[in-house]
DNA sequence: TTCTTCACG
DNA sequence: ACGTACGTGAAGAAT
């Protein structure tokens, strides 16, 4: 492959991405960035996607050109610069600075004579040329190695694309131009000559001299007297259409060649600009920049292998009192890891690995002793446990036989309540982040992928090497973090809330809930059935197979064979999501077909058949892992299996729920649901008298509203006003837009903005929530929730049109689905805490947002119900009534 | 590994 | 020009 060279003409695209995005957009200091956005995704788009091994940036060099020196009205018809444009040119540069792409420019000639003579040069190096513009005169260039590209539509033009849109040759283009003229740089041409009579003459004559020459045989008088007169102007107009490609430029073509960009100052860029995705892509590339790892010799490690060390090692630990420690073990889900080893550290820089299990015939310690030995240090409650995942630990501790008392802080945790939207809280990350430093990785332990070893296969010193590294560094950073968390005023909320919920989730993971594995047998089998006979169907509509999951294949047969219309593209092609094939559903019977084909697939692929191999064999019960640290909002979420995304909303999959059942005969399982959460949460925070009315009445909330809103009393509301303001209750949660409500409910879109503007008026305490909520965002750079967890939010602009943006949309929706996390967060709390007192025999057993799952014995159903009420609906005073809907059944289906 | 789709609140 | 209601996780295809 031949070396490739892009050349940008850089202003032609910053008019066009100037004038693409109308939109006004602001960096962090209210300057404008539109053109600056643009071209960033513009250079991006041509370093992933077009790959090239050079690529330069040619500018116009401020100052007259010898053009107008030659033709003083060449240009005058252009406008200037535009005063919101002019500002980020200078901004532009760093950016292709930070990419460590060349700027050429030439005094007194514009950027396009620059690129005629880069690309004559690049092409006599025998590289191939692409010239990224829109501006037509470049068309000139085309040759064997030179094509333009025109990067709004994504398509090269060669000879044959210019033979085709012109009729010309290459070198017959600058002849074309100057006798069709050009009325964007003023160039004249000849009158009654436009593309199609420049093409046609141009193909009987060869040139713009044999076309003047044989003036007389050009069709219509005219036309004739045209040429003739004006045959001096359209010569003119040849000297300043013809592009100079023999400028004396220096040329380093090895600094054309792509470098790795400059991140850190790119990052610094981004963040300036407001540019979220950017930023935080370049964030992710400045921490992937590996900090040294620091010398071994400046911390120490003591592998305690026999009884007379392991002795030592308790004399020190017994005088600790603050310890971090982590398990080395068999596995990454804690509810069948076995241990391998233990480390600790509970002074900086001096570490500690008790090995249990190691290669075949290494020494190590008896697992049994040192647990016997250890058990009373970890139940101390004096002592601080401190580690990072420690939900992780508490559950490997506990299968072999240890309880911890006292919980320090998490690192994770800690991280997370810092900064929320990081991409991970991973101890490595948070090395780099907070101590400057790269750790070993595990992968060079163990490997990675099938031939991956486990702990006990690694030489005892190297894993205890790697696991001292593991507790010194996070108890370095844990202090780091205690500090920042402590001046940030985020303590309370990790020593209160999330601290206390550790054990809680822990508990639950380690209780697991109990599958009917059989039930989800029988119903995949059942669907498989109907799954065959839909495919028979489907392939015989379609008038052959095809691979029914693959988006690609059903493209091709739905939009090419079946020539169905193309309603939304997603960004490698045609869509074939669900509403698009609701749409398509009317016009040809196969969309309904593949809706009901997709639907099952999802339900057998995921559930049925997935959750049986997720069984743990020992427990014979599924154990999800709760993450306290992945949702930006505060939020749980689930994985491995996720149970928070069980099927409800259709027959089919809500049956799935009949196979989730209690640990032993004679329980139940019982559901407790916060009732409309998050719009009481709306109705606290705005305190919106209509609103918080509506709650106080006991009345259904989406009744009450449309009610309100359509100006009917509450007996008088049909279900389809009820639809629509159920939408609205979400939509303003949600941060709606009239578009998306009317795309939602099938209606026009004005009647959308006509209701969400009654709404407003109606509740106008909620538009002034809304209003303080992105003041306070804008001005401070997060929101907060009602436990004072944080999320930074970026980009809320400080002058609106009538929609949100997403940073606005996520900024409003944070505060209430981040403050519902946090109360049913201390409701799970209290009511774990609660239950132990009481010596309950319920356990709980899942959360999924607004709702928690438990299992008990029959004759206890009821004291639950009561002690879940209570705690659930008291677990925060809010200024509205919480109400709590709790049901039990034999299995989650029933529950529900 | 990335994209698309779809399951949930 | 682009996208279109917030927040997740998993599967399967394509790369």
């Amino acid at each position: 492959m031949p070396d490739t060279l892009y050349i940008v003409d850089t202003y032609s695209l910053i008019f066009q991405v100037y004038h693409a995005i109308r939109q006004p957009m602001q960096g962090t200091r209210g300057q404008p960035t539109n053109a600056i956005f643009g071209i960033t995704g513009d250079l991006q788009h041509l370093i992933k996607e077009k790959q090239p091994t050079h690529l330069i940036c040619a500018m116009d060099h401020s100052g007259p050109g010898e053009r107008e020196t030659l033709y003083p009205q060449y240009k005058a018809n252009r406008s200037a610069m535009p005063d919101d444009l002019r500002p980020q040119i200078p901004a532009i540069v760093d950016v292709l600075n930070g990419y460590r792409i060349p700027v050429i420019e030439h005094a007194g000639w514009e950027a396009d004579d620059v690129i005629a003579t880069l690309a004559r040069r690049a092409a006599e190096r025998g590289m191939e040329v692409r010239i990224v513009t829109n501006d037509k005169d470049a068309r000139q260039l085309i040759g064997p190695r030179i094509k333009l590209y025109n990067i709004r539509k994504k398509q090269f033009m060669d000879e044959a694309a210019l033979l085709e849109d012109w009729g010309v040759r290459p070198d017959q283009v600058v002849d074309f131009q100057s006798l069709v003229g050009d009325s964007v740089d003023n160039v004249p041409g000849v009158p009654l000559v436009g593309p199609k009579k420049a093409s046609d003459l141009l193909q009987r004559f060869g040139t713009l001299e044999e076309v003047l020459a044989h003036a007389d045989e050009a069709p219509g008088k005219k036309l004739q007297e045209n040429l003739k007169t004006y045959a001096d102007q359209a010569r003119l107009s040849r000297e300043l259409v013809r592009l100079r490609d023999d400028l004396p430029l220096e040329i380093d073509w090895d600094k054309a060649c792509i470098q790795e960009p400059d991140c850190r100052a790119l990052l610094e860029l981004f963040t300036d600009f407001g540019f979220r995705r950017y930023s935080d892509e370049m964030r992710l590339a400045v921490s992937k920049l590996a900090p040294p790892r620091p010398d071994s010799s400046t911390r120490t490690f003591v592998t305690v292998d026999d009884a007379e060390k392991f002795a030592t090692f308790l004399a020190g630990l017994q005088q600790a009192r603050r310890i971090c420690f982590d398990t080395e073990t068999t596995g990454i889900d804690p509810t069948r890891a076995d241990l391998v080893g233990l480390a600790f550290c509970w002074e900086p820089h001096t570490s500690y690995y008790l090995p249990v299990r190691g290669p075949a015939g290494v020494a190590v310690l008896d697992q049994s002793e040192v647990v016997a030995a250890l058990r009373p240090i970890f139940a101390d409650p004096s002592r601080e446990f401190i580690n990072q995942n420690i939900k992780y630990d508490l559950i490997v501790l506990r299968r072999a036989g240890i309880e911890v008392a006292h919980i320090g802080l998490d690192p994770m945790i800690g991280d997370y309540l810092l900064d929320s939207g990081a991409r991970t809280h991973g101890l490595d990350e948070l090395a780099k982040r907070y101590l400057q430093r790269g750790m070993i990785p595990i992968t060079e332990l163990i490997g990675k992928g099938k031939t991956q070893l486990q702990m006990f296969d690694v030489e005892v010193e190297r894993a205890a090497e790697y696991a001292s590294e593991d507790v010194d560094v996070a108890l370095q950073i844990a202090d780091i973090i205690q500090d920042k968390l402590q001046q940030q005023e985020l303590w309370d909320l990790y020593w209160n809330l999330e601290r206390p919920l550790i054990p809680v989730l822990a508990d639950m993971e380690w209780t697991g809930i109990k599958v009917d594995v059989a039930e989800l047998k029988r119903q995949s089998a059942d669907l498989a059935v109907r799954l065959d006979a839909l495919m028979h169907e489907i392939y015989e509509t379609a008038g052959h197979e095809f691979n029914i999951a693959s988006p690609k294949q059903l493209a091709t047969v739905l939009f090419d064979e079946l020539g169905l219309p193309v309603l939304k593209r997603t960004k490698t092609g045609p869509s074939t999501a669900e509403d698009v094939l609701e749409r398509l559903a009317h016009k040809h019977p196969l969309p309904a077909k593949i809706i009901e084909h997709r639907q099952l697939s999802k339900l057998k692929g995921t559930y049925l058949d997935a959750l049986p191999a997720l069984v743990n064999p020992e427990t014979g019960r599924l154990h999800t892992s709760f993450s306290q640290v992945t949702a930006a909002t505060g939020r749980l979420s689930s994985s491995d299996p996720n149970l928070q995304n069980i099927p409800i909303r259709t027959e089919e999959g809500r049956r799935i729920r009949k196979a989730f059942i209690p640990h032993e005969p004679g329980w139940k399982l019982v559901c407790a649901d916060y009732s409309q959460i998050e719009l009481r949460m709306l109705a606290h925070y705005s305190g919106d008298r209509a609103l918080v009315d509506a709650f106080e009445s006991g009345l259904d909330i989406h009744t009450a509203v449309a009610s309100e809103v359509y100006g009917v009393e509450t007996t008088d509301v049909t279900s389809d006003m009820r639809r629509v303001a159920k939408a609205v209750n979400f939509g303003v949660i949600y941060g709606q837009t009239s578009y998306g409500l009317a795309a939602l409910l099938g209606i026009p879109q004005a009647d959308a903005a006509d209701f969400i503007d009654a709404y407003f008026l109606k509740y106008a305490g909620v538009a002034r929530f809304i209003e303080e909520t992105l003041d306070l965002a804008h001005k401070q750079g997060f929101v907060t929730t009602i436990m004072g967890r944080r999320r930074e939010i970026n980009g809320v602009r400080s002058i609106r049109p009538d929609n949100l943006n997403i940073a606005e949309r996520t900024a409003v929706n944070t505060v209430m689905q981040g403050s519902a996390a946090d109360l049913i967060k201390k409701a799970m709390i209290s009511l774990h805490a609660r239950l132990q007192r009481e010596q309950h025999p319920a356990r709980m057993l899942l959360q999924i947002h607004d709702e928690l799952v438990f299992e008990a014995p029959a004759d206890a159903v009821e004291s639950l119900q009561c002690i879940a009420r209570e705690e659930m609906t008291g677990a925060i005073p809010l200024h509205v009534p919480l109400v709590v809907d709790i049901k039990s059944g034999d299995n989650w289906l029933d529950a529900k």
